[in-house]
RNA sequence: GAGGGUGUAGCUCAGCUGGUAGAGCGGGGGACUGUGGAUCCCCAUGUCGCGGGUUCGAGUCCCGUCACCCUCCCCA
C-alpha cells in the first residue's frame, strides 16, 4: 500500500481509545458547567485576524507566530482562533446578550489552531471548552470559576495543583510594570537572552521564565500583589476567603502571569505535575467588552485543554451490552427482522459481517468482546426464535426476540 | 522559530563495518458447513517515510524533504 496523505503536522484523528478518553473529559465537563446553568453557545472557527491581535495583544507570541491568518477574496485578513474569549466577546456584544440581562454565563467548546511545533499534550488543532461570565464584577464569579476548575480535576482524578495570582487593575498594574521594568534593569546581565529581549516587549513574562538563573534573578522582584490598590486587594482578598470557604485548595503564585493581555486582577492555572504545564487556565478581563465597544462590562472565564486532560484520564469501563447478531444459513430477512425488535427494546444491535462458519464467527465475537451473541439459523428461523448466548457464562436459552429483556 | 532523536509488515521491533527482507503479536484460510476463549498447519504481510546523490550494488553511507517524539520559546 502506497500512501499519497498524511495529515499535516501537528493535526490528528481522534478515535479508538482515545476518542473515549476525549468524549469522557468533554462529557465530564459539560455536566459541570451546565450544573451551574452555564450556557453553550456555538461559535464560529474563523473571525477576522484583528479580533485576536487587539484583545491578545500584538505582542505576545500568540499573535507574532502562532496564528493561522489568511486572506479572503477580497482580501480581507481571517483567521483561526488561537483561543476561545475573544469570538465570546464578540458574539456577546454583536448579539447584544449584555441588553437581555445584566450577567451572562455562556460556554462553548470546540478546536482552536496555533502553529507551533507539536510536543506532547500540544498539537496544532486542539480543542478547548471555554466558559465565559459577563456583567460580573464580584469575587464570588471568581470563586465559582476556580471551584468548577477544582471540580473538574476531581471529577476527572486528575492530579493538578491550581495556583493563583492578581494582576491589579488599569490603576494599580502601571505602576507595578515601572517597579518591575526598573528592577529587571538593575538585574539585567543575570538574564537569559529570551529574557533580555522579553524585559522590553513583555516584562511580566520574566516572571514565568524556567530559566534557573533567571528565577534566582527574579526571586526578590517586585510581586503584583505589593502593588495592588486598595480595591484590587480587597477583590483578591474575597477571592481567596471564598475559596477556604469552599474547600478549594490553592497555592499564591506571585510570579503567575499569564500570556495574554487582556487579563486584570485573578489570574489563575491548574497544573498538572505529570504533564508539567496547565490544563485549565483563565482569569478575568474586565476592559475587553467595553474596549471592543461594548459597554462595560466585567468579565471572567477560563479555558480547559481536552488533549491534555484526555492525557490523565482513565476511562471508566460502563458501557452497555451489545448484541452480536450472528445469521446462519439462508435466514438474512429473519435476522433483519430480529435486529429490529431487539433495537426497538433499546438493544445495540451489531450484524455480523463476518464470514465463515459458526465457530469462526464465535471466535470473532470473542475477541470482540460481546457480551451477548444472538443466533439466528434456519432452525430457529423455522421455530420463529433466536439463541441468544451470554459470552461470559456460556449459558445460552432459546427465546423470542421480543422475550429478551 | 532553535536544538536533539526517530522513521523497516496493521502493531512492537530485529537487520553487525553496504551484497537486493525477518521475528513476535495481530490479520486471513484450513484441520472443524450449528457453538467461542486452546492447539496445530498454511498464507499474505512491505515502493525499508518520500526524493535525490555516492556505488557494480543502498534498509544500511551522504544531502534534501515530510511526519512523529523530546527539550526550548510559548501555551490549553
Amino acid at each position: 500500500m502506497s500512501q499519497e496523505f498524511q495529515a499535516p503536522r501537528g493535526f490528528h484523528d481522534i478515535f479508538g481509545e482515545d476518542l473515549k478518553k476525549f468524549r469522557h473529559v468533554s462529557d465530564t465537563v459539560r455536566k459541570i458547567l451546565k450544573s451551574y446553568n452555564f450556557e453553550e453557545i456555538i461559535l464560529p472557527v474563523v473571525e477576522f485576524a484583528d479580533l485576536f491581535e487587539r484583545s491578545i495583544g500584538e505582542a505576545t507570541d500568540i499573535v507574532q507566530k502562532e496564528m493561522f491568518v489568511f486572506e479572503d477574496k477580497k482580501g480581507r485578513r481571517l483567521a483561526l482562533r488561537p483561543e476561545g474569549t475573544a469570538g465570546a466577546v464578540r458574539a456577546y456584544i454583536q448579539n447584544r446578550l449584555f441588553a437581555e440581562r445584566p450577567y451572562h454565563r455562556i460556554f462553548y467548546e470546540g478546536p482552536m489552531f496555533r502553529h507551533e511545533r507539536p510536543q506532547a499534550g500540544r498539537y496544532r488543532q486542539f480543542h478547548q471548552i471555554g466558559a465565559e461570565i459577563f456583567g460580573a464584577d464580584q469575587p464570588v464569579a471568581d470563586a465559582e470559576i476556580i471551584k468548577i476548575s477544582d471540580e473538574i480535576v476531581k471529577a476527572l482524578n486528575v492530579k493538578a495543583r491550581i495556583e493563583i495570582n492578581s494582576l491589579g487593575c488599569k490603576v494599580c498594574r502601571p505602576a507595578y510594570r515601572e517597579a518591575l521594568v526598573g528592577f529587571l534593569s538593575g538585574v539585567s546581565e543575570k538574564l537569559c537572552d529570551v529574557c533580555k529581549d522579553r524585559k522590553e516587549r513583555n516584562p511580566l513574562r520574566v516572571l514565568d521564565c524556567k530559566v534557573e538563573t533567571c528565577k534566582e534573578a527574579v526571586k526578590e522582584a517586585p510581586r503584583t500583589t505589593d502593588y495592588l490598590c486598595e480595591e484590587c486587594e480587597r477583590h483578591y482578598s474575597e477571592v481567596k476567603r471564598l475559596l477556604d470557604s469552599l474547600g478549594v485548595s490553592y497555592v499564591e503564585n506571585p510570579h503567575l502571569v499569564r500570556g495574554l493581555d487582556y487579563y486584570t486582577r485573578t489570574v489563575f492555572e491548574v497544573v498538572s505535575e505529570e504533564l508539567g504545564s496547565a490544563v485549565i487556565a483563565g482569569g478575568r478581563y474586565d476592559h475587553l467588552v467595553e474596549e471592543f465597544g461594548g459597554p462595560s462590562a466585567p468579565a471572567l472565564g477560563f479555558a480547559v485543554g481536552v488533549e491534555r486532560l484526555a492525557l490523565l484520564v482513565e476511562v471508566p469501563k460502563e458501557e452497555e451490552p451489545v448484541y452480536f447478531l450472528i445469521p446462519f444459513g439462508d435466514v438474512i430477512p429473519y435476522a433483519l427482522k430480529v435486529a429490529e425488535v431487539l433495537r426497538a427494546k433499546g438493544k445495540t444491535v451489531e450484524l455480523s459481517l463476518r464470514k465463515g462458519n459458526l465457530r469462526k464467527q464465535l471466535d470473532f465475537a470473542n475477541r470482540r468482546g460481546f457480551k451477548y451473541v444472538v443466533i439466528v439459523g434456519e432452525d430457529e428461523m423455522k421455530e420463529g426464535v433466536i439463541t441468544l448466548k451470554d459470552m461470559e457464562t456460556g449459558e445460552q436459552v432459546r427465546i423470542r426476540a421480543e422475550e429478551v429483556e
